[in-house]
DNA sequence: TTGCGCGGAGAACGATCGTTCTCTACTGTA
DNA sequence: TACAGTAGAGAACGATCGTTCTCCGCGCAA
Protein backbone atom coordinates (compact mmCIF):
# COMPACT_ATOMS: atom_id res chain seq x y z
CA UNK A 1 0.00 0.00 0.00
CA UNK A 2 1.13 3.53 -0.84
CA UNK A 3 2.03 5.59 2.47
CA UNK A 4 0.03 8.34 3.80
CA UNK A 5 1.85 11.16 2.82
CA UNK A 6 2.57 9.67 -0.72
CA UNK A 7 -1.38 9.11 -1.58
CA UNK A 8 -1.63 12.41 -0.13
CA UNK A 9 0.63 14.06 -2.69
CA UNK A 10 -1.54 11.93 -5.72
CA UNK A 11 -4.60 13.36 -5.00
CA UNK A 12 -3.83 16.45 -4.78
CA UNK A 13 -1.78 16.44 -7.74
CA UNK A 14 -4.47 14.55 -9.88
CA UNK A 15 -7.32 17.14 -8.20
CA UNK A 16 -5.31 19.89 -9.10
CA UNK A 17 -4.51 19.03 -12.95
CA UNK A 18 -8.20 18.52 -13.28
CA UNK A 19 -9.27 20.87 -11.37
CA UNK A 20 -7.89 23.52 -13.18
CA UNK A 21 -8.27 22.08 -16.46
CA UNK A 22 -12.16 21.46 -16.44
CA UNK A 23 -13.05 23.73 -13.26
CA UNK A 24 -13.79 22.37 -10.25
CA UNK A 25 -17.63 21.43 -10.45
CA UNK A 26 -16.78 19.48 -13.72
CA UNK A 27 -14.70 17.00 -12.00
CA UNK A 28 -16.35 14.54 -10.10
CA UNK A 29 -14.38 12.67 -7.08
CA UNK A 30 -14.79 9.56 -9.22
CA UNK A 31 -12.41 10.85 -11.96
CA UNK A 32 -9.83 12.48 -9.34
CA UNK A 33 -10.18 8.50 -8.09
CA UNK A 34 -9.25 7.55 -11.34
CA UNK A 35 -6.39 9.94 -11.97
CA UNK A 36 -4.74 9.66 -8.54
CA UNK A 37 -5.30 5.93 -8.58
CA UNK A 38 -6.13 6.06 -5.07
CA UNK A 39 -9.24 4.60 -4.15
CA UNK A 40 -12.66 6.77 -3.06
CA UNK A 41 -12.43 5.38 0.63
CA UNK A 42 -8.92 6.36 0.93
CA UNK A 43 -9.55 9.66 -0.68
CA UNK A 44 -12.48 10.03 2.17
CA UNK A 45 -10.07 9.17 4.63
CA UNK A 46 -7.43 11.74 3.92
CA UNK A 47 -10.03 14.73 3.12
CA UNK A 48 -13.71 14.99 4.84
CA UNK A 49 -15.47 16.57 1.85
CA UNK A 50 -14.48 17.51 -1.49
CA UNK A 51 -14.71 20.68 -0.16
CA UNK A 52 -11.13 20.00 2.08
CA UNK A 53 -9.51 18.88 -0.85
CA UNK A 54 -10.49 21.99 -2.80
CA UNK A 55 -9.02 23.69 0.05
CA UNK A 56 -6.45 21.51 -0.05
CA UNK A 57 -5.53 22.06 -3.59
CA UNK A 58 -5.79 25.84 -3.35
CA UNK A 59 -2.75 25.45 -0.63
CA UNK A 60 -1.21 23.70 -2.65
CA UNK A 61 -1.35 25.73 -5.23
CA UNK A 62 -0.15 28.80 -3.18
CA UNK A 63 3.45 27.02 -2.72
CA UNK A 64 3.72 26.29 -6.49
CA UNK A 65 3.02 29.84 -7.08
CA UNK A 66 5.25 31.07 -4.50
CA UNK A 67 8.15 29.07 -5.54
CA UNK A 68 7.97 30.24 -8.84
CA UNK A 69 7.56 33.78 -8.28
CA UNK A 70 11.24 33.03 -5.94
CA UNK A 71 12.77 31.41 -8.72
CA UNK A 72 12.49 34.41 -10.98
CA UNK A 73 13.05 36.85 -8.43
CA UNK A 74 16.87 35.14 -8.19
CA UNK A 75 17.60 35.88 -11.04
CA UNK A 76 17.44 39.88 -10.53
CA UNK A 77 20.55 42.06 -8.81
CA UNK A 78 18.36 45.16 -8.19
CA UNK A 79 14.93 45.69 -6.26
CA UNK A 80 13.76 46.99 -9.07
CA UNK A 81 14.30 44.13 -11.04
CA UNK A 82 13.12 41.58 -8.93
CA UNK A 83 9.69 43.62 -8.87
CA UNK A 84 9.74 43.03 -12.53
CA UNK A 85 10.31 39.88 -12.82
CA UNK A 86 7.28 39.07 -11.83
CA UNK A 87 5.97 40.18 -15.32
CA UNK A 88 8.47 38.14 -16.51
CA UNK A 89 7.48 34.99 -14.45
CA UNK A 90 3.55 35.66 -15.45
CA UNK A 91 4.81 35.91 -19.10
CA UNK A 92 6.34 32.12 -19.17
CA UNK A 93 3.29 30.89 -17.30
CA UNK A 94 0.87 32.13 -19.93
CA UNK A 95 3.06 30.49 -22.55
CA UNK A 96 2.29 27.17 -21.16
CA UNK A 97 -0.36 25.40 -23.58
CA UNK A 98 -2.05 24.07 -20.66
CA UNK A 99 -2.57 27.75 -19.27
CA UNK A 100 -6.42 28.54 -18.39
CA UNK A 101 -5.90 31.79 -16.17
CA UNK A 102 -5.47 31.64 -12.27
CA UNK A 103 -6.65 28.68 -10.43
CA UNK A 104 -7.51 31.08 -7.69
CA UNK A 105 -9.76 33.69 -9.50
CA UNK A 106 -11.30 30.94 -11.39
CA UNK A 107 -12.13 29.03 -8.25
CA UNK A 108 -13.55 32.32 -6.76
CA UNK A 109 -15.45 33.08 -9.38
CA UNK A 110 -17.13 29.50 -9.47
CA UNK A 111 -17.73 28.74 -5.72
CA UNK A 112 -16.70 32.13 -3.73
CA UNK A 113 -20.77 32.67 -3.56
CA UNK A 114 -21.04 29.34 -2.16
CA UNK A 115 -17.89 28.28 0.21
CA UNK A 116 -16.51 30.37 2.71
CA UNK A 117 -13.24 27.96 2.83
CA UNK A 118 -12.67 28.51 -0.54
CA UNK A 119 -13.30 32.45 -0.22
CA UNK A 120 -10.93 32.34 2.73
CA UNK A 121 -8.29 30.33 1.12
CA UNK A 122 -7.94 32.95 -2.18
CA UNK A 123 -8.44 35.45 -0.63
CA UNK A 124 -5.48 34.79 1.72
CA UNK A 125 -3.20 33.80 -1.67
CA UNK A 126 -3.83 37.45 -2.69
CA UNK A 127 -3.04 39.17 -0.07
CA UNK A 128 0.33 37.05 0.66
CA UNK A 129 0.55 38.70 -2.95
CA UNK A 130 -0.11 41.70 -2.32
CA UNK A 131 2.13 41.57 0.91
CA UNK A 132 4.80 40.05 -1.44
CA UNK A 133 4.98 42.94 -3.53
CA UNK A 134 5.14 45.87 -0.82
CA UNK A 135 7.86 43.85 0.25
CA UNK A 136 9.92 44.35 -3.21
CA UNK A 137 8.40 48.30 -3.13
CA UNK A 138 9.68 48.90 -0.17
CA UNK A 139 13.50 47.46 -0.82
CA UNK A 140 13.20 49.50 -4.27
CA UNK A 141 12.78 52.54 -1.85
CA UNK A 142 9.21 53.34 -3.59
CA UNK A 143 6.20 55.08 -2.21
CA UNK A 144 3.91 52.42 -0.81
CA UNK A 145 0.77 53.38 -2.88
CA UNK A 146 2.87 51.91 -5.94
CA UNK A 147 2.58 48.16 -4.20
CA UNK A 148 -1.33 48.02 -5.06
CA UNK A 149 -0.92 49.16 -8.43
CA UNK A 150 1.79 46.57 -9.51
CA UNK A 151 -0.69 43.69 -7.76
CA UNK A 152 -3.30 45.16 -9.77
CA UNK A 153 -1.59 45.01 -13.13
CA UNK A 154 -0.54 41.35 -12.48
CA UNK A 155 -4.03 40.47 -11.66
CA UNK A 156 -5.30 42.18 -14.75
CA UNK A 157 -2.62 40.51 -16.77
CA UNK A 158 -3.47 36.99 -15.37
CA UNK A 159 -7.45 37.45 -16.64
CA UNK A 160 -6.73 39.82 -19.71
CA UNK A 161 -4.13 36.45 -21.00
CA UNK A 162 -6.80 33.99 -19.71
CA UNK A 163 -9.60 34.90 -21.79
CA UNK A 164 -7.87 36.34 -24.54
CA UNK A 165 -5.87 33.26 -25.43
CA UNK A 166 -2.49 34.91 -26.05
CA UNK A 167 0.62 35.82 -23.75
CA UNK A 168 0.76 39.51 -24.85
CA UNK A 169 -1.13 40.79 -21.62
CA UNK A 170 2.30 39.89 -19.34
CA UNK A 171 4.65 42.45 -21.79
CA UNK A 172 1.87 45.27 -21.46
CA UNK A 173 1.79 44.94 -17.93
CA UNK A 174 5.49 44.92 -17.72
CA UNK A 175 6.04 47.50 -19.39
CA UNK A 176 3.12 49.60 -17.79
CA UNK A 177 5.17 48.46 -14.30
CA UNK A 178 8.42 50.03 -15.92
CA UNK A 179 6.62 53.20 -16.40
CA UNK A 180 5.30 53.63 -12.78
CA UNK A 181 8.68 52.45 -11.35
CA UNK A 182 10.31 55.25 -13.01
CA UNK A 183 7.34 58.11 -12.37
CA UNK A 184 8.02 56.48 -8.62
CA UNK A 185 11.86 57.20 -8.77
CA UNK A 186 11.35 60.71 -10.96
CA UNK A 187 9.18 61.82 -7.87
CA UNK A 188 11.88 60.67 -5.36
CA UNK A 189 13.96 62.36 -6.90
CA UNK B 1 -50.54 35.86 -21.06
CA UNK B 2 -47.50 37.21 -20.95
CA UNK B 3 -45.87 38.51 -24.78
CA UNK B 4 -42.64 37.00 -25.52
CA UNK B 5 -40.71 39.68 -25.45
CA UNK B 6 -41.86 40.67 -22.37
CA UNK B 7 -41.54 36.91 -21.07
CA UNK B 8 -37.86 36.85 -22.53
CA UNK B 9 -36.76 40.03 -20.78
CA UNK B 10 -38.01 38.37 -17.58
CA UNK B 11 -35.87 35.29 -17.80
CA UNK B 12 -32.45 36.84 -18.05
CA UNK B 13 -33.17 39.38 -15.74
CA UNK B 14 -33.65 36.79 -13.70
CA UNK B 15 -30.91 34.24 -14.54
CA UNK B 16 -28.66 37.24 -15.14
CA UNK B 17 -28.95 37.88 -10.86
CA UNK B 18 -29.55 33.88 -10.26
CA UNK B 19 -26.38 33.40 -11.69
CA UNK B 20 -24.59 36.50 -10.83
CA UNK B 21 -24.67 36.45 -7.08
CA UNK B 22 -24.60 32.29 -6.49
CA UNK B 23 -22.65 31.56 -9.85
CA UNK B 24 -23.85 29.70 -13.10
CA UNK B 25 -23.93 26.20 -11.96
CA UNK B 26 -25.26 26.43 -8.98
CA UNK B 27 -28.31 27.64 -10.61
CA UNK B 28 -30.91 25.15 -11.37
CA UNK B 29 -33.89 25.87 -14.19
CA UNK B 30 -36.34 25.50 -11.44
CA UNK B 31 -34.88 28.75 -9.60
CA UNK B 32 -35.18 30.60 -12.91
CA UNK B 33 -38.25 29.32 -13.16
CA UNK B 34 -39.38 30.58 -10.02
CA UNK B 35 -37.61 33.84 -10.11
CA UNK B 36 -39.04 34.68 -13.70
CA UNK B 37 -42.77 33.68 -12.82
CA UNK B 38 -41.97 31.64 -16.31
CA UNK B 39 -43.26 28.20 -16.87
CA UNK B 40 -40.31 25.85 -17.96
CA UNK B 41 -42.30 24.53 -21.29
CA UNK B 42 -42.12 28.40 -21.90
CA UNK B 43 -38.56 28.84 -20.91
CA UNK B 44 -37.76 26.02 -23.48
CA UNK B 45 -39.43 27.40 -25.91
CA UNK B 46 -37.97 31.09 -25.98
CA UNK B 47 -34.58 28.96 -24.85
CA UNK B 48 -32.72 25.92 -26.74
CA UNK B 49 -30.78 25.19 -23.55
CA UNK B 50 -29.57 26.40 -20.66
CA UNK B 51 -26.05 26.86 -22.50
CA UNK B 52 -28.32 29.42 -24.69
CA UNK B 53 -29.73 31.04 -22.24
CA UNK B 54 -26.50 31.51 -20.12
CA UNK B 55 -25.39 33.42 -23.76
CA UNK B 56 -28.42 35.47 -23.58
CA UNK B 57 -27.81 36.70 -20.15
CA UNK B 58 -23.93 37.21 -21.07
CA UNK B 59 -25.01 39.82 -23.89
CA UNK B 60 -27.54 41.27 -21.90
CA UNK B 61 -24.87 42.29 -19.49
CA UNK B 62 -22.58 43.21 -22.11
CA UNK B 63 -25.27 46.10 -22.94
CA UNK B 64 -25.66 46.82 -18.90
CA UNK B 65 -21.67 47.14 -18.91
CA UNK B 66 -21.82 49.30 -22.07
CA UNK B 67 -24.75 51.44 -21.08
CA UNK B 68 -22.94 52.20 -17.50
CA UNK B 69 -19.47 53.24 -19.15
CA UNK B 70 -21.27 55.49 -21.62
CA UNK B 71 -22.86 56.75 -18.98
CA UNK B 72 -20.10 57.45 -16.88
CA UNK B 73 -18.08 59.22 -19.99
CA UNK B 74 -20.39 61.87 -20.53
CA UNK B 75 -19.47 63.75 -17.54
CA UNK B 76 -16.09 63.87 -18.68
CA UNK B 77 -15.15 66.89 -20.95
CA UNK B 78 -11.67 65.90 -22.34
CA UNK B 79 -10.46 62.60 -23.84
CA UNK B 80 -8.31 62.57 -20.43
CA UNK B 81 -10.89 62.59 -18.31
CA UNK B 82 -13.39 60.25 -20.46
CA UNK B 83 -10.50 57.70 -19.75
CA UNK B 84 -10.75 57.97 -16.01
CA UNK B 85 -14.45 57.91 -15.82
CA UNK B 86 -13.71 54.29 -16.32
CA UNK B 87 -12.00 53.80 -12.77
CA UNK B 88 -15.03 55.85 -11.63
CA UNK B 89 -17.80 53.58 -13.10
CA UNK B 90 -15.56 50.62 -11.53
CA UNK B 91 -15.47 52.87 -7.88
CA UNK B 92 -19.37 53.11 -7.74
CA UNK B 93 -20.06 49.67 -8.87
CA UNK B 94 -17.79 47.61 -6.66
CA UNK B 95 -19.42 49.81 -3.86
CA UNK B 96 -22.91 47.88 -4.48
CA UNK B 97 -23.80 45.77 -1.96
CA UNK B 98 -24.28 42.39 -4.68
CA UNK B 99 -20.61 43.24 -6.05
CA UNK B 100 -19.32 40.12 -7.21
CA UNK B 101 -16.57 41.05 -9.37
CA UNK B 102 -17.13 40.26 -13.13
CA UNK B 103 -19.67 38.96 -14.51
CA UNK B 104 -17.77 37.92 -17.76
CA UNK B 105 -14.41 36.37 -15.71
CA UNK B 106 -16.61 34.52 -13.12
CA UNK B 107 -18.57 32.91 -16.09
CA UNK B 108 -15.46 32.01 -17.94
CA UNK B 109 -13.45 30.76 -15.12
CA UNK B 110 -16.63 28.59 -14.33
CA UNK B 111 -17.30 27.68 -17.79
CA UNK B 112 -14.55 28.56 -20.00
CA UNK B 113 -13.09 25.18 -20.37
CA UNK B 114 -16.60 23.25 -21.27
CA UNK B 115 -18.60 25.44 -23.32
CA UNK B 116 -17.51 27.56 -26.72
CA UNK B 117 -20.17 29.50 -26.69
CA UNK B 118 -19.24 30.97 -22.98
CA UNK B 119 -15.75 31.72 -24.55
CA UNK B 120 -16.80 32.89 -27.08
CA UNK B 121 -19.26 35.47 -25.77
CA UNK B 122 -16.93 36.60 -23.01
CA UNK B 123 -13.82 37.17 -25.23
CA UNK B 124 -16.15 39.24 -27.40
CA UNK B 125 -16.70 41.44 -24.52
CA UNK B 126 -13.81 41.78 -23.39
CA UNK B 127 -12.60 42.28 -27.01
CA UNK B 128 -15.15 45.37 -27.26
CA UNK B 129 -13.75 46.88 -23.93
CA UNK B 130 -10.20 46.52 -25.14
CA UNK B 131 -11.44 49.06 -28.05
CA UNK B 132 -13.28 51.55 -26.72
CA UNK B 133 -10.24 51.98 -24.71
CA UNK B 134 -8.14 52.40 -27.74
CA UNK B 135 -10.91 55.29 -29.03
CA UNK B 136 -10.34 57.13 -26.34
CA UNK B 137 -6.22 56.51 -26.01
CA UNK B 138 -6.53 57.87 -29.59
CA UNK B 139 -8.66 60.45 -28.73
CA UNK B 140 -6.41 61.53 -26.43
CA UNK B 141 -3.47 61.52 -28.65
CA UNK B 142 -1.81 59.11 -26.50
CA UNK B 143 0.40 56.19 -27.77
CA UNK B 144 -1.51 53.46 -28.82
CA UNK B 145 0.58 51.29 -26.21
CA UNK B 146 -0.98 52.68 -23.49
CA UNK B 147 -4.62 50.77 -24.21
CA UNK B 148 -3.89 47.85 -23.57
CA UNK B 149 -2.31 48.48 -20.27
CA UNK B 150 -5.47 51.01 -18.86
CA UNK B 151 -7.56 48.13 -20.05
CA UNK B 152 -5.78 45.40 -17.31
CA UNK B 153 -5.77 48.01 -14.96
CA UNK B 154 -9.37 47.50 -15.21
CA UNK B 155 -8.96 44.28 -15.18
CA UNK B 156 -6.87 43.91 -12.18
CA UNK B 157 -8.75 46.33 -10.53
CA UNK B 158 -12.23 44.17 -10.97
CA UNK B 159 -10.68 40.98 -9.69
CA UNK B 160 -9.43 42.39 -7.14
CA UNK B 161 -12.23 44.32 -5.17
CA UNK B 162 -14.08 41.04 -6.02
CA UNK B 163 -11.65 38.75 -3.88
CA UNK B 164 -10.13 40.97 -1.19
CA UNK B 165 -14.25 42.77 -0.91
CA UNK B 166 -12.85 46.52 -0.65
CA UNK B 167 -13.81 49.19 -3.34
CA UNK B 168 -10.16 50.30 -2.73
CA UNK B 169 -8.86 48.91 -5.98
CA UNK B 170 -10.72 51.40 -8.03
CA UNK B 171 -8.79 54.32 -6.61
CA UNK B 172 -5.23 52.73 -7.03
CA UNK B 173 -6.09 51.69 -10.36
CA UNK B 174 -7.43 55.38 -11.39
CA UNK B 175 -3.99 56.43 -9.92
CA UNK B 176 -1.94 54.37 -11.65
CA UNK B 177 -4.07 54.98 -15.17
CA UNK B 178 -3.22 58.90 -14.22
CA UNK B 179 0.16 58.45 -13.81
CA UNK B 180 0.23 56.32 -17.28
CA UNK B 181 -1.05 59.37 -18.69
CA UNK B 182 1.28 61.30 -17.63
CA UNK B 183 3.83 59.89 -18.58
CA UNK B 184 2.32 59.34 -21.61
CA UNK B 185 1.89 62.89 -22.25
CA UNK B 186 5.45 63.67 -20.96
CA UNK B 187 6.84 61.69 -23.50
CA UNK B 188 5.42 63.26 -26.15
CA UNK B 189 6.27 66.63 -25.37
C1' DT C 1 -3.25 -23.79 7.40
C1' DT C 2 -6.68 -20.95 9.56
C1' DG C 3 -8.55 -16.77 10.93
C1' DC C 4 -8.37 -11.79 10.90
C1' DG C 5 -7.97 -7.10 9.60
C1' DC C 6 -7.36 -3.87 6.15
C1' DG C 7 -7.50 -1.79 1.67
C1' DG C 8 -9.09 -1.66 -3.28
C1' DA C 9 -12.77 -1.73 -6.67
C1' DG C 10 -16.81 -0.18 -7.60
C1' DA C 11 -21.91 -0.86 -6.64
C1' DA C 12 -25.37 1.58 -4.17
C1' DC C 13 -27.84 5.55 -2.26
C1' DG C 14 -30.06 9.82 -2.01
C1' DA C 15 -30.03 14.27 -3.90
C1' DT C 16 -30.09 17.35 -7.68
C1' DC C 17 -29.89 18.79 -12.36
C1' DG C 18 -31.41 19.72 -17.30
C1' DT C 19 -35.01 18.51 -20.03
C1' DT C 20 -39.46 16.53 -21.43
C1' DC C 21 -44.14 14.99 -20.68
C1' DT C 22 -48.72 14.83 -18.66
C1' DC C 23 -52.67 16.77 -16.98
C1' DT C 24 -55.62 20.46 -16.19
C1' DA C 25 -57.70 24.97 -16.98
C1' DC C 26 -58.71 28.61 -19.83
C1' DT C 27 -59.68 31.21 -24.19
C1' DG C 28 -62.08 32.10 -28.41
C1' DT C 29 -65.31 30.37 -31.96
C1' DA C 30 -69.50 28.30 -33.96
C1' DT D 1 -72.82 24.31 -25.18
C1' DA D 2 -69.21 21.81 -27.54
C1' DC D 3 -64.66 21.87 -29.20
C1' DA D 4 -59.84 22.89 -30.51
C1' DG D 5 -55.67 24.94 -29.18
C1' DT D 6 -52.53 26.62 -25.89
C1' DA D 7 -50.19 27.59 -21.68
C1' DG D 8 -49.15 26.79 -16.78
C1' DA D 9 -47.87 23.77 -12.94
C1' DG D 10 -45.18 20.48 -11.75
C1' DA D 11 -44.43 15.30 -12.04
C1' DA D 12 -41.37 12.32 -14.41
C1' DC D 13 -37.08 10.79 -16.55
C1' DG D 14 -32.42 9.80 -17.20
C1' DA D 15 -27.99 11.30 -15.96
C1' DT D 16 -24.61 12.65 -12.70
C1' DC D 17 -22.72 13.91 -8.34
C1' DG D 18 -20.86 13.45 -3.47
C1' DT D 19 -20.67 10.11 -0.22
C1' DT D 20 -21.14 5.52 1.90
C1' DC D 21 -21.33 0.56 1.87
C1' DT D 22 -20.46 -4.13 0.39
C1' DC D 23 -17.73 -7.60 -1.15
C1' DC D 24 -13.48 -9.70 -2.30
C1' DG D 25 -8.58 -10.69 -1.98
C1' DC D 26 -4.19 -10.18 0.17
C1' DG D 27 -0.74 -10.20 4.03
C1' DC D 28 0.33 -11.72 8.53
C1' DA D 29 0.08 -13.94 13.44
C1' DA D 30 -0.33 -18.44 15.69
Amino acid sequence: MIDEKTARENVIRAADELFYAHGVQAVGMDAVRTAAGVSLKRIYSLFASKDELIVAVLHHRTETWDNGLAGAAERATTARERILTIFDFLDGWFREPDFRGCAFINAHGELGASSSAVTGAVRAQKQAFQEYVARLVADAGAPPALAPQLAILAEGAQTTAAISGTPDAARHARAAAETLLDAAARVRG
